[in-house]
DNA sequence: CTGTTAGCGCGTTCAC
DNA sequence: GTGAACGCGCTAACAG
């Protein structure tokens, strides 16, 4: 039996105050006395109220929502991400309104026009390549904007995040110190992977040092890619002694291919990968790789936001979380 | 420089129409001549108009907000359930909004109140187990509920998901007929997985089959406690043949601490698990686990708060999904 | 098919 | 510390 709703107005009745005042003592109690706020908040029980953010929302132009964007929950990181943002959110008395969009742009586009039809406060996106349009949105709506997971010069508002191209840098010098020089990649055909990828092969080429051979699968690489990219790296190239991966889920496809075939790995072939895949299958899995801390990325994106709605404008606009290269299986 | 806020009155002057008419254009086009409709999308896009759902879900009493409660995301049963709601609500014109609440009672029923105050059209919520308090306020707002992940004689509303009794039943009756009899339990104490282990127990006393030893672990159990519970049943009780896990992550926590004992899984040492933790790792993982999928429980349960906003509402209220028990590692 | 009128429930701005 | 009037931006219901 769905009861009348409830508005603001009967609650003031109820307590024979204004209904101004049962606003105040809602979301300033400070500013009403201890006798009113008794009264109110009675009343407020025996009528079973409920606050309406709508009605509040489109007063105060202020929606207490935080929109974040992202390619995939299914990423431990993404999840983590989810997980920070939401903790920091909600003790700010913030909602999470979350869009999952893939890895087309184009999705993104639609999403974000949803997604400010909702008036967010403030908005989290995941990377930093966003169709013109999307960026004029933003622009235009107003709403604070914080672009993670990857670092731009060119930033929408502010930016927490990490370099790819370092992190391809630093996979780079990691191999080529361990002495490794024939190598050959396995890619997901996402833009931030690509910009790793870059990263890696220039590092390479300063050192005078070529990939031998690339693959590339869909995005996001699944582990069955990583293991037949496997067969058709090594059986093309047999000589080779390092692969490097877009993710830890195609390097452990590339892992499993490798010892199928007796490899022992990293001494006849070198693997990495890039994430934080739960290796725990291995007590001691034989690849290195890069791992990302998202639920600080999540917490601090949230926490940029909402020092600016708090009118705090003094951070910096472009933060590096940076990254860190975990080396395994080495001797 | 955000721009002034463009409303739809704007609109309507650069289209020469009423707002009336802009809000039907953008809402129901085909109750618009098409003459009529091109000169609104030229004005919305001339003007850089983004539509205000705070404003229109106060006037329309329809939010297009669907609400998800979720213990926790970082699980990749309740990661697709999320992707399976997110795919049907967004297909059909409707955001999710995510609320995170852990296992704990209390903090669902502050969540509740406050997804609530959005005014969603729907809730989504993650088991059966809610205070009374919850009950009544999402009784008395009326919104459509469903209750998934979990069966019930006495639901809110609507019931999408399977008894985790019947979960253990069917697990007790696998081991039991595979010949095995001394059985060690290891559970988060969760109340889920504590159904499930009743449902064990009971299946298995009607059998004149005793557990032997039971460890509880805090929710959600961690792969470490596995390995630790698993020391602690196994040193205490050496002759156990089979380990009943409320989780796969547990479950695979004991089975490494099993193969560094030199036990045989499943000859010497039988384990189960539940979830669809990926166990890649392993070529074929030694141990049995039931499955279920979250992302059809997701979607289903998107679904069912479709057609009931749809008016329609010939559906079943309670229906059981199921789960698959998946037996590995045996001869 | 399109326009008019009248709120939706609340917060802001001033007064008192 | 509390109240009155007004408007946030949009849509329901009817009229034409």
């Amino acid at each position: 039996m769905p009861a009348p709703p409830v508005t603001l107005i009967d609650v003031a009745k109820a307590a024979g105050v204004s209904p101004i005042t049962v606003s105040r003592a809602l979301n300033e109690p400070q500013l009403v006395r201890p006798v009113t706020l008794a009264k109110v908040q009675e009343a407020v029980k025996r009528t079973g109220y409920v606050k309406n953010m709508l009605a509040g929302g489109l007063a105060s132009s202020r929606s207490k929502l935080v929109a974040l964007v992202l390619p995939t929950i299914s990423t431990q990181t993404f999840a983590d991400m989810v997980q920070g943002a939401t903790d920091r959110l909600t003790a700010a008395g913030y909602q999470l309104l979350l869009g999952i969009v893939g890895y087309e742009t184009w999705r993104e586009e639609i999403l974000v026009e949803t997604i400010l039809s909702r008036r967010p406060d403030g908005v989290i996106l995941t990377g930093s390549l966003h169709t013109d349009s999307t960026r004029q949105r933003l622009l235009q709506i107003g709403t604070p904007v914080v672009e993670t997971w990857d670092m731009t010069p060119h930033p929408i508002d502010m930016v927490i995040g990490f370099s790819h191209e370092e992190v391809g840098h630093a996979c780079a010098k990691h191999l080529l110190d361990q002495g490794y020089r024939r190598f050959g990649m396995l890619t997901a055909n996402d833009p931030r992977a690509g910009q790793r990828t870059q990263g890696f092969q220039v590092a390479l080429a300063k050192q005078g040092v070529n990939v031998v051979v690339a693959r590339q699968v869909p995005a996001p690489g699944a582990l069955p890619q990583g293991r037949i990219g496997a067969v058709k790296l090594l059986d093309e190239h047999p000589d080779l002694d390092a692969i490097f991966c877009s993710s830890d889920t195609l390097a452990h496809g590339v892992l499993i291919e490798a010892q199928s075939r007796g490899l022992r790995v990293p001494e006849d072939l070198a693997i990495m990968g890039f994430g934080d895949l739960n290796f725990s299958g291995y007590t001691n899995p034989p690849l290195s790789t890069v791992k990302v801390d998202g639920a600080k990325i999540g917490a601090m994106s949230a926490q940029a936001l909402l020092n600016r709605l708090d009118g705090d404008d003094t951070a910096e606009r472009i933060v590096n979380t940076g990254f860190e290269l975990i080396q395994r299986g080495s001797t």
